[in-house]
RNA sequence: GGCGGCAUAGCCAAGUGGCUAAGGCGGAGGUCUGCAAAACCUCUAUUCCCCAGUUCGAAUCUGGGUGCCGCCUCCA
C-alpha cells in the first residue's frame, strides 16, 4: 500500500480534525494508557483495546511502521489496598492481573504492543525525571514527597481546556498542606509504614499517578511522539499533567502531536467501571460470544462515541455478523484469494471487480477519515451485497466468476479479518461453540432424533418431522433443512 | 459552579454546508422450500431534540433553550 492516502485525525488537543503528519515520514509512534491492573479487564478495557490494534493494523497498511507502546501501572493504591485485603504481595497481584489483561486481549485477537513498561521496572527512570523536574523549578521536595509546581507550568490546563481559577473553584481536593497550591500533584509519595516503597534521594516512597507516563512515554517514543492514546475519562487530570510534566521536562512541545481519546461504554447510560463495580469482564463476554464479534460490536460504533453495553444490544448485532461471515465463509470455499489484476486475468466480470475495488477505496477513505470504523464496516456489507448474486450460482460459477469472487474475498480478508478482525472461519451459528462431555450425549441423541425425523420426511409423515423439529426447538436446538442437508445448532 | 461531549427511523448507528440522509437489526411483501429456517430481492426517516438567526441553500454554521452523559477524586 502507499502511503498516499491523507489521514486525518481528530486532535483533543485542539478539538480539530487534523491532518495527520508523523513526526518521522512513514514511521508512526503511538503510547497508549493501559491498565492498573488490580482486578480482571472489563468490556470498559476491551474497547481502546481493540480500537488501537484496529487503528495500528490500518496505519501498517497504509505503509507505516508502527511502535505500540502501552503501560502497566503496577504500582497504585488500589493495587496496595486490593493486595492488603487478600494477603498478597501488591507486585504480585499486578501481575496476575496484567497476565490476565494480556491473555484476554490475545483472545480478542489484539496483536501485543512492542513493548509493555511496567512502573516497577522503571524507578530509576522516573527519579531521573524528577531530579530534573526540581533543578528546573517546575517540583518542589516537601515533607519526604515531591509535588509538581503547577504555576511553573503557564499552559496547565490546555489540553483539558480549564483555567487554573476554575479547577481550583471547584476542587473536591482535601488541602494538603504539605503542597504550596491545591491543584499541585505528586510525582514521588513519602511511603506510609507497611507500603511498599523504593528509595530515592527524598527518602523512601513511590511514584505519584501520572509521572509513569511520562517517563516511560519519552523513554521508549522520544520527545515529541505520534500519537497518545486513551480513555476520555483520563483527559484530566491524567493527560493534562503528563503534559505539563513532560514539556516542562524537556522544554520542548509539543510532548505528544495528537491525543486520541476512546468514548466509554456505559451500563444503563452509566459509565462501566471498576470502581462503580458496574462492569463485566472480557472473560464473561468471551464465555458467550465470539471474538470477532465482540470486535463487530465495537467498531459498530464510532470510537468517540459512547457504547451502551447490554445483552440485547449485543443480540440484535449479532444477525450481522453472523450473515458477514456466512458470506466470506461461503467465498473461502469458492476460490483463493485473488488479486483484482490476477482476476482479471482470469475473466473476472469487470462490474464484480469494480464492486471490489470500489469497496476498498470506500474502506479504506472512511478509515482514513478519523478512523470511521462503522462506516469501513458498512463498506463491507456492500460488498457482500454485490458479490451475492455470483454466489447464488456457485456451483455452476464459470472459472471468471469464481475468480471474481477470490478477488473479493482477498480484500474481506485484508480489510475484514486483517485490519479490523472481525471475520472468522469458525462456526458463527447460535452456541456453536458449546462443548464439555454432557454435550457430548446430546449430541448423540439429536443425530438420533434428526435420523427418525429424515425417515418421516421421506416417507412424507410430515407431522411427525415437523413436530420433531419443533420439540426440539423447545429444547433449544434449532434444525434447518438446506438443499445440502439437514443441519442443526444450539440455539444461544 | 467550571470544562467537554452527545441528541438522526421501532432499535443500534454513519453523515458535520448542496447529488436520492450510509450500513446493520427489526418490520412488511416476494423468491426458494412439503412447511419452516437460512439465503436472496423489494419496500421501510420529505426529514435529522426545540426556538430564532446566517446563507441562494443547514441535520451540518451562529445564538438561546431542553434533555442525557463524562471530567473536575481512582478510572480505558
Amino acid at each position: 500500500m502507499s502511503t498516499e492516502r491523507e489521514i486525518y485525525i481528530y486532535n483533543t488537543l485542539t478539538r480539530r480534525k487534523e491532518r495527520f503528519e508523523p513526526r518521522t515520514p512513514g514511521e508512526v509512534s503511538i503510547y497508549v494508557c493501559g491498565v492498573t491492573p488490580y482486578d480482571h479487564a472489563h468490556i470498559g478495557h476491551a474497547r481502546p483495546s481493540i480500537f488501537f490494534d484496529v487503528l495500528r493494523k490500518f496505519f501498517r497498511e497504509m505503509g507505516f511502521r508502527v511502535t505500540l507502546v502501552q503501560n502497566f501501572t503496577d504500582i497504585a493504591d488500589t493495587i496496595i489496598d486490593r493486595a492488603r485485603e487478600r494477603g498478597m504481595e501488591p507486585l504480585e497481584l499486578a501481575r496476575h492481573y496484567s497476565e490476565a489483561y494480556l491473555e484476554a486481549m490475545d483472545r480478542l485477537g489484539v496483536e501485543r504492543a512492542d513493548v509493555y513498561p511496567k512502573v516497577s521496572e522503571h524507578i530509576d527512570a522516573i527519579i531521573e525525571m524528577i531530579q530534573g523536574l526540581i533543578e528546573k523549578g517546575a517540583a518542589y521536595e516537601s515533607q519526604g514527597s515531591v509535588f509538581f509546581r503547577v504555576d511553573a507550568f503557564p499552559e496547565y490546563g490546555k489540553l483539558s481546556n480549564q483555567r487554573k481559577e476554575e479547577l481550583m473553584a471547584g476542587a473536591r481536593i482535601e488541602v494538603d498542606e504539605a503542597k504550596e497550591d491545591h491543584l499541585d500533584f505528586a510525582l514521588w509519595k513519602r511511603a506510609k509504614p507497611g507500603e511498599p516503597s523504593w528509595p530515592s534521594p527524598w527518602g523512601p516512597g513511590r511514584p505519584g499517578w501520572h509521572i509513569e507516563c511520562s517517563a516511560m512515554s519519552l523513554k521508549y517514543l522520544g520527545n515529541s511522539f505520534d500519537i497518545h492514546g486513551g480513555g476520555l475519562d483520563l483527559i484530566f487530570p491524567h493527560h493534562e499533567n503528563e503534559i505539563a510534566q513532560s514539556e516542562a521536562y524537556t522544554g520542548e512541545a509539543p510532548f505528544v502531536r495528537y491525543w486520541i481519546h476512546n468514548g466509554l461504554v456505559t451500563m444503563g447510560d452509566e459509565k462501566m467501571s471498576k470502581s462503580l463495580g458496574n462492569f463485566v469482564t472480557v472473560d464473561a463476554v468471551l464465555q458467550e460470544y465470539h471474538p470477532t464479534f465482540v470486535r463487530y460490536a465495537v467498531l459498530q460504533h464510532h470510537y468517540r462515541s459512547p457504547m451502551e453495553f447490554s445483552k440485547g444490544q449485543l443480540e440484535t448485532m449479532k444477525r450481522g455478523w453472523q450473515r458477514l461471515n456466512r458470506a466470506y465463509q461461503e467465498m473461502l470455499e469458492i476460490s483463493p484469494p485473488l488479486s483484482v489484476e490476477r482476476a482479471r486475468e482470469q475473466g473476472a466480470p469487470e462490474e464484480l471487480l469494480a464492486a471490489v475495488k470500489g469497496t476498498q477505496e470506500k474502506f479504506l477513505r472512511a478509515m482514513a477519515d478519523d478512523f470511521n470504523t462503522a462506516l469501513a464496516l458498512a463498506s463491507l456489507f456492500e460488498l457482500i451485497r454485490d458479490v451475492r448474486p455470483y454466489l447464488a450460482g456457485a456451483s455452476s460459477a464459470s472459472a471468471g466468476e469464481k475468480a471474481g469472487i477470490g478477488a473479493a474475498l482477498a480484500v474481506l480478508q485484508r480489510l475484514g479479518a486483517g485490519i479490523l478482525g472481525v471475520l472468522t472461519e469458525d462456526d458463527v451459528d447460535e452456541g456453536a461453540a458449546r462443548d464439555g462431555a454432557s454435550d457430548e450425549l446430546v449430541r448423540g441423541l439429536v443425530e438420533l432424533v434428526l435420523e427418525i425425523r429424515a425417515n418421516a420426511r421421506k416417507a412424507k409423515d410430515f407431522a411427525t418431522a415437523d413436530h420433531l423439529r419443533s420439540r426440539l426447538q423447545e429444547l433449544g436446538i434449532v434444525v434447518e433443512d438446506r438443499p445440502e442437508g439437514t443441519r442443526w445448532s444450539f440455539k444461544g
